[in-house]
DNA sequence: GGCTAACCGGAGGATTTTCCTCCAGTTGAC
DNA sequence: GTCAACTGGAGGAAAATCCTCCGGTTAGCC
């Protein structure tokens, strides 16, 4: 057994020489930077400049298109389960929890690259499982936030888990360059005012359903 | 003077043919569609197919993709200033037509609209003037509603304009298609509802600022 | 320090996408 | 009925994008 072989951990992040492991997280990121602001179509020749590597480098590592996105998807998947982790770990209570998760997903735009890639994501789901479960763990997690929440009485009774859920993936986009962050933060705050339990009138029907990927659609 | 000469009205609107009218507002209408779902580089040739227009079609009517989205924009200005006017002459205070426009331009994903095609507009806007006239009357009506609002008590005191015109163009994209009308609808009311004066806690600084078109960057 | 397997960048040809003109046929207005 | 204005789409030019291949470089181990 060769020395650098291993567990192999998070499929191609181990067994890598240390330049290629970082050369790999640079193009994930630079990836997501990208889908984020020219969707999921941008050319990999742009992603390769931005990551400051070649465009061999990158197809090395990721054979076509769909293994970045997979790629950027899990790592945007993470970086939201570890928000919802620590939240819940940390706050005093849910209420807490529930707005520290929302700021998080909303400055660090996570919902909106997944409401970007999502679509691509979507058939990647159904084959890679590793992806569900970090989604669904990411779910049950704000649920339970919800539902806490409502029985303190800090979130106003008739909000549903898949308000949330679209909230989060609310996109600011502005002319030219990336919304400054200061001016998004609070909208941001504008809406967890929006959220807190308090004499509003009712919300009309019509939450969106959150849940499982959706079995195949036909194909066209 | 040709039986068909007139002041010329809207640029371009008139003195065409009926058909030729028709299928110049299918145009437009298709492309503020897929200018808003696929961004202002969609195909040009798309724009012709979901209009139901051959592309010589659209090419005769619009010499190049700047046309169009300059019309496209002409357009989506003018319904969100009649979307501002009617709401400021009809309501009866300011809050409730600030709470009205902000409602229309979120449910027509007019100021969404915007957010896309804002950056090739800029271009425009400096040669167009009928634009800017446009984009100045409606940011100074709604500076006067979010003015008489702040003295009414009804909005909280803290909500700038920028703040506004950032809530605006909020992208709700959904996986797939466009987002459920009713889903979103109820996000805008969990917005309005932080808008409202009560005792939240203070916004903090760094409200976006609104105001004319840029003079000209220099060339890259 | 020296060795070598692994890694790197980017030139460049193949492929796909997009543009945009042109013209034979159709239609609205009088 | 006449005809100027309009229509759709075929198809070649141009541009964007993909993706392989290989000479040169580097990390990791001795």
């Amino acid at each position: 057994m060769s020395k650098r072989s291993s567990v192999a951990g998070r499929a191609g992040d181990a067994e890598l020489r240390a330049d290629a492991r970082r050369n790999r997280q640079l193009i994930i990121e630079a990836a997501q930077q990208l889908f984020l602001r020219d969707g999921a179509d941008v050319p990999l020749e742009e992603i390769a400049r931005r990551a400051g590597v070649g465009i061999g480098t990158l197809y090395r590592r990721f054979p076509d298109r769909n293994a970045l996105i997979h790629a950027a998807g899990l790592a945007m998947l993470e970086r939201l389960a570890e928000l919802a982790e620590s939240a819940w770990r940390e706050e005093p209570d849910a209420w807490h929890a529930l707005r520290r998760f929302l700021r998080g997903a909303l400055e660090l735009r996570l919902g909106a690259l997944q409401s970007v890639i999502e679509p691509r994501l979507h058939a990647a789901m159904r084959a890679a499982p590793e992806l569900r479960e970090i989604r669904q763990r990411i779910i049950v997690l704000v649920e339970r936030m919800i539902r806490h929440a409502h029985q303190d009485g800090a979130l106003r009774p008739d909000v549903e888990p898949g308000d949330i859920a679209l909230m989060m993936t609310m996109h600011v986009q502005l002319p030219g360059a990336a919304p400054d962050e200061r001016a998004v933060r609070r909208v941001v705050e504008i809406m967890l005012d929006g959220l807190r339990a308090g004499d509003q009138p009712e919300l009309p029907d019509g939450a969106m359903p959150i849940g499982a990927v959706q079995p195949d659609p036909v194909e066209p």
